[in-house]
Parts: C-alpha cells; structure tokens; sequence
RNA sequence: GCCCGGGUGGCGAAACUGGUAGACGCAAGGGACUUAAAAUCCCUAGCCCGCAAGGGCGUGCAGGUUCGAUUCCUGCUCCGGGCACCA
C-alpha cells in the first residue's frame, strides 16, 4: 500500500474501473425499489463552474447513499443545449452555435468524469439533438389539435437599428445591449400553450407534494395567484355606439369610492382616444418605449393623462373619467382598473399626483382618514360607509350585496381571475427547435405531417445579431405546404428553450427510442425520486414541467400526475461581479480571477483594479455565477491541484445544500489535509485490520467489560453514525463531512493501553476490535463524498466486494449508552455549573445536586429558590 | 414595486421539537521536529474586565412571549433569488 496519497493516480484507477465494469449502468428491475435521482442538466456555456459540481456532488452523494441502501439507482446526463448564448458566442467569434456547443459539451462531459459521479452515461442526451427535438414538435402538433397550443399576438422587445427582437437580459436601461438604441416595445404573433387551463390542477396539486420545500411550493401558489372577485361593466357611448368597459377588482367594497378609471395604452379606449386627442396620442407612443420587463414596469413612475372619455359608474350612474396609464398592463386582467385612490396605494399616488377626488368608502376600527399622506391599513378590509344602501356591510357581505346588484343589471358577476398567464413559446431565434408549421397563402397555417418531422435545424448557420437567421435561408425557409403542395414558406420562429427542460427528465427513461416519445420504462422509472437544482428555477421551469407532465398525461403518454416526488433546492453559489463601463454604455465583465483588490493598511478593501491593465474595475456588488456575468470560477484548477474526492469534500463541507454560498477556496486545504490524514491512518493500521480478517470478522465481540476510555471512542463512532444517519436523511451533507471528521478525530485519540486491573478486555484485543469497525463504518459513510479513495481503501484494507455495492453501516444502540450523564445547572437562565449524575436518577436527586453545586449555592443563597425545572438528560433551571 | 429566502467569532459553519451558543474546519498566534523549508504533531483562541477564581456582554437592529429565545411573535434594516425572451 502506498504510503503517500496521490489522487490523481487512484483517481484514475477508480474511474477507469467504474467504466469497465458498467458500474453506474442502470437497468430496469421490476422487483427491486428504484431511486431515480436527477439534477438539473447544464447548459453547455463551455466549463463547468462551482454551481454544477455543487449541485452534482449533491445528487451523486444521494445516489450513492441510496444504492448502498439497496435501491436500483438511475442518475442520468444530459445538456440542455439550445438557448442564446451559443448565438452570442456566434457574434462575438462566428462560430457556429452547433460547433461551439458540441465542442463545449465534450469538454464538459470530460469534466463531470474527471468529479467521478456515478453517472449512467448510455443515456446522455442534447436537446438540440433532432433525435429530441423532433419529440417537441411532435407534442407540440398533439397539443395545437387538442387546442393546447393557440396562437395570438404578443408584446416583445424590439431594437430598430438591429431590426430585431432582444431577450430581457439584452435590455440595459431601456437600452440594446450592442446597439444603445432605445427599445420599443411591438406586437407579433406568437404561439402559446394554454397553461391557464391547468391552473387550478397545479395549484391544488401543490398539497399533493410534501417532499417539495414549501418556500418553492408557496413562491409558485402566489405565482398561479388565484383571487375571487368581481369582474364588472362600466358602460359609455363613443360615437353613438354603446359598449362596457370591463374591469377586475378584488376589492368590491370600494366600489363606491370609484373616482377615475385607468386604461392601459393598448386599450381600445385608449387608442380611441389618441386618435381625437394629440396629447393621449403622444403619452400612448411614450408607453410603447422601454423593456417589457414586470420589474421595470413595477418600478416606473406612474403617470397618466385624461383621455376625455367618461363612463358611467353602474352602481351610481356617476360619470367616471379614464384616464390612460402607464402602469397598467393590457396583458393581464382586463388592461383596464377602476381608481379607489382612499384604499389602494396606487390609485391614491396617482389621484395624489393629479388632484383627483379620494374619497374614503370603507371605515376601519374608527381610524381617522386624512387625504395628506398615505397609511397602511387604508387598505385594511372594514365596515362600508358613504356608500349608500351597502353602509354598515362589512368585506363580504358588500362583496356579496355588490355582485348581486351587477348581477342584476346584467353588468358584471363574481369571478375567479388568476396571474398565471398563458405561456407564449415563439422566439425569434436561430438556435432552437424550429415550429413545425408551414404558412401557405391558401391553406394558411399547416402543420408539418409527423412522418416529415422532425424539421431538421441547418447546424451551419452563423447568426450576426440582426434579424432572425433562419428567415435569411432560402433553403430552410422554403417548402411545399403540406396540404396543397403549392410553394410556401416554413415558419422561422423556434420554441422557447423551457420547451426542451420540460420533459428530458422522461426522455432518460427511454433515450435510445427512435420510434417513439416514451415507452414502457416510463413507467419503472417515472416520478423522479428525487430532483436536485438551483433555487434560481423555483417557478418557471418547474411549473412548465409540471404543466407539461399533465398534458403528457391527459394525451395518454404518462401515467403519473407530477413529475418530480422530492425537489432539494440548491442555494446559489455566489461570486463578486466586476465590470467596465465604456463611453458607448456597452459593458465589460471580468472574472474575479483577473482581479486584484487594493487594500489599506488596515487590510480593509479601498478598491479593486483589473491585474492585465492595473486600472480600477467597478464591482457590481455579489450575483450567481454566469456566463453573462462572467463571474463563474472553474473547478478544474482546484480538480487538479487536490484531486475530485477533496474538491467534492471541500464544496459538501462547505455549507448545507440549500444555503447559497459565497464562493471562497480557503478552507479546501482543510478538506485536503483530512484525506491525507485519512490515507495515512489506514495504511499505519492496514496489518492490524487485515489480521482483523484473517481471524473472522464475524464472531460476536462483548462491549459489556471495556475500559471507559476505549469506549468513549466507540460511542463516538457510532454516535457520529446516527447523527450522519439523521443529516442524510433531512439532506444536510455538511454535517456528514464533520462527522467522519470527528470519527477520524476519535480513532486518531483511541488508546492503545489503559489501567489494567478492573477486569476490563485486553486492552490491545479492544483496541483492534475498534479500529477495525471504526474504519470500515466510515469507510461507507464517507464514500457518498469520496467515492475514489474510499474505493481503494475498502480494497486495501481487505474488507469484502466493492463499497458502492457495501450496505450502509448500522447504529450499535448499546454503543451510545453511558453510566454517568452531564447535567448543566443554571440559575434564572444563566450557566451557573454542571453535575454529574447517574444516568438513570430521579427528579430529586437531581434537584437535590443541583442545589447542592458550589456555585449555584453562592447565587441562591440570600434568596428564594421558587421553582426548579428539570429537563431530562440537559439541564436544570433555579428560579430564584 | 411585488413574491420567496437569508443575516451566528477574523472566515465557512454547528446547535435534535424552545434547553450548555460557536461542534467540525479555515485563517491566526505560540511550541515541537528539521541545517532549512515543506509536510506533520501539540497548545491557545467569541468580545470585555481580572494574575486568577470569577464576572459582564454576545446569534443584523428595536421590542414582545417564556423559568429559559439563534429557535416563536411584531416592526425595521441589509444581502440574495424570482418577476414570464438568461438558463
């Protein structure tokens, strides 16, 4: 056995072994329980970043523990290839995005083998492989004649010198990212996939998930955002025709105190009123500039202008003005709202802001309402007053009283509204999965047949960032339509790459399938056990996979209502983010790496210069790793400077799963210097433990008569065990990390010789009999972390088979009991001593050494003991 | 702006269901070994007062509940994630 740890050569030897030998091959085996365990695929930026092995090492240490606990264990990979930044990489080098990618995943897929999980690679998949896309457009043609997939317009981004659509994050500050150009916002047709027709099956399923952390369940019930209320008219005449302008509100108590109506600029009042007006005009062409983004929108100012256009109020027959507004979203609701400026905190800025009439409808507790500055329970559900026949109603006996009225004049009823919007998937994007749609000027929108499908993406594409590139490809673009033959054009819009994440957890199942979607392997291996990804995907991509599994389900594909048993939400691994602005606005990020921060002498930070240049950087305060942030630090340095088992160590020890974390490497020299420490305890006690097996291992051993001192460290051992036990279970790896760290620390203490002359077992029979459990229980315990090392040591030391095939360890109960058991003893809630009794002592006995303890007796002595709390097995309280 | 999290020594963190705050590590200081360095091993360590015994303070801030609060409640503050075309 080699005396010194060398990790990349057993590293080697353990990985080329596991590929040898299928190791992590999964196969389907009806009579034994299976564990799917699955972490987010990657997408194929060009390295792995700490965020990726973060997230693996976790999903490879569940799948490790679960095998040794006897599950039939599948882990697959794959890549999650389409997306922007291959098109960006194309701009920026002009690469091809199907070269850049290819290339990207080889080097990567090298990475996660050189990190050593145990990952079925037979299974691999691309997403922007045809053999997987075309399962997208396949599903996609089931879901338009199901009428799932409907097409209508919607607003995108729109940069004018690039005559072309730009994603969010390509918009700075109202801005194009490359051409500064002011953005606008355009209409377009677009597909959708109705999700809103599953709103209510995926909010109410949420109760059906008790393995998903409720922070995520909750962030997506707010995100469905199902709310009761009242859906009502108020009508007007324009140009002698009478019509109704419709509005939501969850507040129909305050109907009453309606004093202004507000239209979004895409509302047909709206426009109606720019077309006689030049000033509505003006403000409705302002509303058209800047991004899309909610956040933005949220953020603007509010501002309006009177469109001098009245309705009548439908309770009052009061006359009602409109006024457009920038805040509100023709997208959602109505695109209209009724103004309450005296209960809701908008409304009263904007009346604020252009001195309309507030006036307070809803009393609250008697509170005095004053008009000079807004207060929180303005908004607080009370008692109507100066509203009529509804004073003295209360929430919702108005709501009910308001509805019926409406309901009455055939203007307006209760209704359910959600937030949840449908999902538009059309992106003006090369590199995606083309829509299988042919447009043709007589049959109008076709669909490609499946047996043309799939419609393959030209991989030789170079995009320049104007325009849409496969529309400039004459041999993409143009095809026969499939109904008339006649010559027609191909739709060039690709789907949304979410299309792709939502179902490739089911494609694992059967990837090697060309004629069809899924098959019966579905079934063995579907829900995922146990789903592992960033926090960062908490709504979006799981709520279309979610969606998704449904409809896979109601087309018959699938039997199983959600896709995902167990989600561990993985915090964010965190990075400075440093950046250049240059006179054209166009901004420069730098890898942390290329950084070097400036001091004072007090080492407290003045400032931070980019070490090419020595000129200063601008930080951008603390972000998740990315590409587009350039931020990422690559782990392959640290893989090898101190080899994939410390790496995989140091970030499990790091900080538990779900926390983020602030990428810092001290502290990997610790996990470094405790494998080697490891290495050299089990070489020093190789002979004792193979001699250990040459005397049968299996012979029972009496603990009843062993010295204190040695069994102290057993106890250790096996307490270390159980607390392993509850952390891997609760999925809280780091503690684990500590307690094979405080196993070692034990053993290294364990004595050799103790007092002779009790009776106790020969010392040195103990002492083997310990050394030889202790390592082969943390042997196992550890090698869901370090799979490599433990491997050879399982081999070296002569235990029997492979320890991934090993069972998980038992507790060895009697091993935790003690004799004499600790007690603190405090005096009003402060630390005051500790006692030491047997482990079986009464209450007063307790008592009755506790107030006998030096200390406490000077804190009690001048005073009334009133009462002693006893807490078995921790402490005593005196209360004086 | 809205929704969801988080804040504990110089640093990463631990603390089972309200019961000894700081386990396990990192960095640091002191020592041993060595010609020297690396590696390794031993010791110290929340902050303040004290030679010590001991005492006071301490889990972002301000309150509350409790014999007892990092843990429960209220308000605030800072940081992170999401906000529908980054993935």
């Amino acid at each position: 056995m080699d005396p010194q740890y060398q990790p990349d050569k057993i590293e080697r030897e353990a990985q080329s072994h596991w590929q040898v030998t299928g190791a992590f091959r999964a196969v389907e085996d009806p009579s034994r329980p299976k564990y799917y365990c699955l972490s987010m695929f990657p997408y194929p930026s060009g390295k792995l970043h700490m965020g990726h092995v973060r997230n693996y090492t976790i999903g490879d240490v569940l799948t490790r523990y679960y095998r040794m606990r006897g599950r039939n264990v599948l882990q697959p990979m794959g890549w999650d290839a389409f997306g922007l930044p291959a098109e960006n990489a194309a701009i920026a080098n002009g690469q091809p995005p199907a070269q850049w990618t290819y290339e990207n995943i080889a080097y990567m897929k090298r990475q996660l083998q050189s990190l050593g999980f145990a990952l079925d690679w037979d299974r691999e998949l691309a997403t922007c492989d045809p053999n997987y896309y075309r399962w997208n457009q396949w599903l996609f043609l089931r879901m338009l004649e199901k009428g799932i997939v409907y097409k209508k317009t919607g607003v995108v981004n729109w940069d004018p010198v690039d005559q072309t659509v730009l994603a969010n994050e390509q918009v700075i500050d109202g801005r194009g990212w490359r051409t500064g150009a002011l953005i606008e916002k355009r209409e377009i047709p677009m597909y959708y996939m109705r999700i809103t027709a599953y709103a209510e099956e995926l909010l109410a399923a949420l109760d059906t998930l008790p393995g998903w952390p409720e922070r995520v369940k909750l962030m997506q019930a707010n995100w469905i955002g199902k709310s009761y209320g009242v859906n009502f008219a108020f009508p007007y005449e324009l140009g002698g025709e009478k019509r109704a302008m419709r509005v939501f509100t969850t507040r129909a108590d305050t109907v009453m105190g309606v004093t202004f109506c507000a239209v979004a600029a895409e509302h047909p009042l709206a426009e109606a009123a720019a077309n006689r007006d030049a000033k509505v005009a003006a403000f409705v062409e302002e509303c058209k500039r800047g991004s899309v983004m909610e956040a933005d929108l949220a953020t603007i100012e509010k501002q309006g202008v009177p469109t001098g256009i009245f309705v009548t109020h439908p309770l009052t027959s009061e006359q009602i003005e409109v006024w457009v507004g920038n805040y509100v979203l023709m997208g959602y609701g109505e695109g209209a709202v009724m103004g309450v400026p005296a209960h809701d905190e908008r409304d009263f800025a904007f009346a604020k802001k252009y001195g309309l009439p507030i006036t307070p409808v809803i009393d609250v507790g008697g509170k005095p309402f004053s008009t000079d500055a807004w207060q929180s329970w303005y908004a607080d559900y009370g008692i109507c007053v100066n509203s009529g026949k509804y004073d003295g109603l209360d929430y919702e006996a108005a709501t009910d009283a308001i509805a019926a009225d409406l309901r009455k004049l055939g203007l307006g009823d209760k209704q359910v509204q959600w937030r949840l919007r449908d999902w538009g998937i059309s992106r003006q994007r090369y590199w995606g999965t083309p829509i299988p749609i042919v447009h043709c000027e007589a049959c109008g929108d076709v669909p490609v047949p499946d047996d043309a499908l799939p419609v393959v993406l030209p991989e030789d594409c170079v995009p320049d960032g104007s325009g849409n590139p496969l529309a400039k490809r004459a041999d993409f673009v143009n095809a026969p339509c499939p109904r008339c033959g006649k010559p027609a054009r191909r739709e060039t819009d690709t789907m949304d790459t979410f299309v792709d994440s939502s179902w490739y957890y089911v494609r694992y199942c059967c990837a090697d399938n060309p004629r069809s979607m899924v098959d019966e392997r579905v079934a063995y291996w579907m829900a995922v056990d146990q789903y592992i990804g960033g926090i960062e995907h908490a709504i979006l991509h799981l709520l279309y996979s979610r969606f998704w599994t449904k409809v896979m389900r109601d087309l018959g594909l699938m039997g199983m209502d959600e896709p995902f048993t167990n989600l561990l939400t993985q915090g964010m691994v965190l990075n400075e983010i440093f950046f250049r602005r240059a006179e054209s606005g166009r901004i420069t990020y730098y890898n942390p790496t290329e950084v070097e921060l400036r001091t004072d002498e007090a080492g407290k930070r003045v400032g931070a210069v980019l070490k090419a240049d020595g000129q200063p950087v601008d930080s951008d305060g603390i972000g998740t790793m990315s590409k587009s942030k350039n931020n990422g630090v690559d782990p392959q340095a640290l893989i090898e400077r101190y080899g994939a088992d410390t790496a995989r160590f140091f970030i499990i020890f790091a900080s538990p799963p779900e926390d983020t974390l602030l990428w810092s490497d001290a502290g990997v020299e610790g996990a470094s210097r405790f494998l080697r420490r490891l290495w050299g305890f089990a070489c020093a006690q190789a002979q004792r433990i193979q001699l250990q097996h040459a005397q049968g291992t299996g012979s029972q051993f009496d603990w009843g008569n062993v010295a204190p001192a040695q069994r102290e460290v057993r106890r250790e051992v096996h307490l270390n065990l159980n607390k392993a036990n509850y952390d891997l279970q609760r999925v809280q790896f780091n503690t684990v990390a500590s307690a094979t760290m405080k196993m070692l620390n034990a053993l290294e203490r364990l004595p050799a010789t103790v007092e002779a002359g009790r009776g106790y077992a020969p010392s040195g029979t103990v002492y083997d009999r310990i050394v030889y459990e202790g390592m082969c229980i943390l042997l196992r315990v550890l090698h869901p972390i370090c799979p490599h090392i433990t491997h050879v040591l399982w081999g070296e030391l002569g235990f029997a088979g492979e320890i991934m095939n090993a069972p998980w360890p038992e507790v060895d109960e009697l091993a935790l009991e003690q004799d004499e058991i600790a007690l603190v003893v405090q005096v009003n809630g402060k630390l005051r001593g500790e006692i030491r009794v047997p482990k079986d002592a009464d209450r007063a006995a307790i008592e009755r050494a506790a107030l006998a303890h030096d200390t406490v007796r000077k804190h009690t002595e001048d005073k009334q003991v009133k009462k002693v709390v006893v807490v078995p097995g921790r402490l005593v309280n005196v209360v004086v």
